[in-house]
DNA sequence: AAGCTTTGACCCAGC
DNA sequence: CGCTGGGTCAAAGCT
């Protein structure tokens, strides 16, 4: 909406309509419309998302975070736009989005829902792997300005992901972009947040279900992320046990607690990657409804600027949750290693942030920071080291 | 023509 | 028991 762009024609519709122009509307119930625009992720009709760049770089991945292909079609802001944004530090661009949207996780999504949630500070876009026997969802949340608040995966692939080249639909995982191997941003975004969850230590004894694998995938490197990743999936849906081959373990909505670790992606610009943050970690549970873990989300957003991102896992059984709390021990001591470590190369990042945009960086995030959590600095310390793409 | 997005409405769970 | 809010459905429209 806030585009002063070209508007499409669907934008027109939906300025003139009442709704669908301003949004926010609450939509309580019902969802519809209007948040349609902001989401921007969609490219198909949304050329208007602004793009957001905070002293020049993005610092939203699209609402989507997909990138999507480049092909040039429409021009509109779409959200992967603005990883290109990222890196080219500038326009948006123009490709055409849409169709051709390839979703950094791999995946193709469809999105069957889009909700204002409460408080209308994000707009909640519902997506479903388009895999024929996958159930896997995601939500992704995005602010107004069409910055990804946070994506929640609901479940894992069970099949192995469509192929790269293939013109993926929609989807876009922020966190994910194994798939452009071109892009460097988003490789840098990958790799940055991707190391971390990841990390033994800490990835795998967490989400020791499902968002494993699209953790890893995350994490491991563009180029070769395709070929390991079907390895990669199979070993961790043998680690799972529980989980049926086939079956979407996760989307069981009967109570099986869920572990939703939220991060948060931040534009370094000094190291001139991203740095992904751990900003929080739940274990919710009963149904998918993430009802609950919305709450502690949204306390924890505030701030729009970094790409917020969420990793969910379904623990099946107790003995999950407690390697959890035992990773938590864990952490706590790698954490303390760590620190030491790390702390010179985390502090000199932050350093170097605060010398540019960090500030607005340090500033939003500053609030919510995460505090020498045992939990979250673990995390916290893994994504301060991964480097955006190089290394 | 197929597939996807949009969006209003409905359903259901939690309070 | 009613209200609120989140998730999903499904028709319509668009690419």
């Amino acid at each position: 909406m806030v585009s002063s762009e070209e508007v499409s024609p669907k934008e027109l519709q939906k300025r003139q309509s009442p709704d669908g122009g301003t949004d926010t509307a609450q939509q309580t119930r019902g969802s519809g419309g209007d948040a349609s625009q902001q989401e921007g992720i969609p490219p198909s009709n949304a050329p208007e998302k602004p793009l957001e760049n905070t002293g020049g770089r993005i610092l939203q991945l699209d609402k989507e975070g997909s990138v999507s292909s480049l092909t040039p079609r429409k021009l509109s802001h779409t959200p992967g736009s603005d990883l290109h944004s990222l890196q080219s530090g500038q326009e948006r661009w123009s490709p055409s989005i849409m169709r051709e949207k390839v979703s950094e996780d791999g995946y193709r999504w469809r999105k069957y829902g889009q909700k204002l949630v409460k408080g209308n500070e994000f707009i909640r876009s519902y997506y479903k792997c388009t895999h024929p026997s996958c159930q896997v969802k995601k939500q992704l949340e995005c602010s107004h300005d069409g910055k990804l608040a946070d994506i929640v995966y609901i479940g894992e692939h069970e099949h192995p992901k469509p192929q790269p080249n293939l013109p993926q639909a929609v989807g876009c995982d922020p966190s994910i972009v194994e798939e452009k191997p071109d892009n460097l941003l988003l490789s840098g975004v990958e790799e940055s947040q991707a190391p971390n969850p990841i990390e033994p230590t800490t990835t795998s004894q967490i989400s020791t279900v499902t968002s494993s694998e699209f953790v890893k995938r995350v994490l491991s490197e563009p180029n070769r992320i395709r070929d390991e990743i079907d390895d990669d999936q199979r070993l961790k849906q043998r680690k799972k046990g529980d989980c049926n081959d086939d079956s979407t373990p996760l989307d069981k909505p009967t109570g099986e607690p869920r572990l939703v670790i939220q991060t948060k992606c931040e534009v370094d610009t000094v190291s001139d990657g991203y740095r992904w943050r751990k900003y929080g970690q739940k274990l919710v549970k009963g149904n998918p409804n993430p009802r609950m873990a919305r709450q502690v989300l949204n306390e924890e957003k505030v701030m729009p600027s970094p790409i917020y991102h969420d990793m969910v896992a379904y623990n099946s059984s107790d003995s999950n949750i407690k390697s959890e709390e035992k990773m938590n021990s864990e952490l706590r001591n790698i954490w303390k290693e760590s620190i030491s470590g790390h702390e010179s190369r985390s502090t000199e990042q932050h350093d170097g942030e605060s010398r540019t945009e960090s500030k607005e960086k340090s500033a939003a995030c500053g609030d919510r920071t995460i505090t020498p959590d045992p939990e979250s600095s673990p995390y916290e310390q893994h994504m301060l080291n991964s480097k955006p793409g190089l290394s």
